[in-house]
DNA sequence: TGTTGTTAGTTACAAAATCAACCGTTAACA
DNA sequence: TGTTAACGGTTGATTTTGTAACTAACAACA
């Protein structure tokens, strides 16, 4: 029983999407690396307090799927350089809540608008179609619904 | 002027092919470590020695866009293993050729077959249209042609 | 209350990726 | 030829990630 001879690796779905991912990502992460010495990981935080607001970290886990000792080490970090602060819950003194300074608004303001432009360039070179779909079943495999 | 305020990361491409990239890519992986303790770059070079033949490690970089080292300690464990030997280059001597031992052909032959299998069923989560166009999409992203 | 189990977050240690410097070989060319 | 630059590949130091064990706080319930 042989098998197809044309599958290789360019047909792939997990090696496709990950060299589409990583060409797709390097021109923005050096972005924020360059303009705040942040990782993906601390962009990623960044992101999700400048888009809902105050967070603590389990939630921030819970939306990103982030592993938590990723986001207490990017917290820790994005804390070091002044993006965010933290304010304990007296409610439940086990978790904090985590809120953007001044400097960390700025960033994400700056951040937003680049990804955004950077996001419209990268659909730019694709069809109309072509991007539906491909954010469709993007959503699918990666089981956001 | 403000910014089309339904983008949210959700909706960033490289955000969403690192999630699709890394939730399709999980269980594949668990099957190569458990069953030959590899590592992802070792698969990778496995995979290519048993679609291609005979490379050096160049041109395996070449083609998976894999920066050296980390090829050059894939080959090296890959080697221990017996996975694959060496074979000097008389005409360039800075270069090896890389081939399989009977036993990386068999490996890859079980992989290759598994990676088939795993592939269809992750495109079966999508229509036929979905499919075709994702695949091209991604090409594109990934500067494949 | 007291015990047991769970949760939010951190820390310690091992595994892996990254980056720069390096070695031996080949190429270019005076 | 002799010198310099480039190349293929490896190594070592540093950074980043992954895994497990841990701390402190809370919850459930006898």
């Amino acid at each position: 029983m042989p098998q197809k001879d044309d599958f290789d690796l360019q047909n792939f779905l997990p090696y496709l999407l990950n060299q589409a991912a990583e060409e797709s990502s390097l021109a923005f992460q050096q972005v924020y690396k360059d303009r705040y010495g942040m990782l993906r990981t601390e962009w990623r935080v960044l992101f999700h307090l400048g888009l809902y607001g105050r967070l603590t970290a389990k939630e921030i886990g819970a939306r990103s799927k982030m592993h938590k000792t990723k986001i207490s080490r990017a917290v820790q970090r994005l804390e070091e350089r002044r993006f965010l602060t933290r304010a304990p819950d007296d409610a439940d003194r086990r978790q904090e809540y985590l809120d953007l300074t001044v400097q960390g608004r700025a960033a994400y303001r700056d951040l937003h608008g680049v990804a955004q432009g950077y996001d419209a360039a990268l659909a730019d070179t694709l069809t109309a179609e072509e991007e539906r779909i491909l954010r469709a079943a993007l959503r699918k495999l990666a089981r956001m619904g």
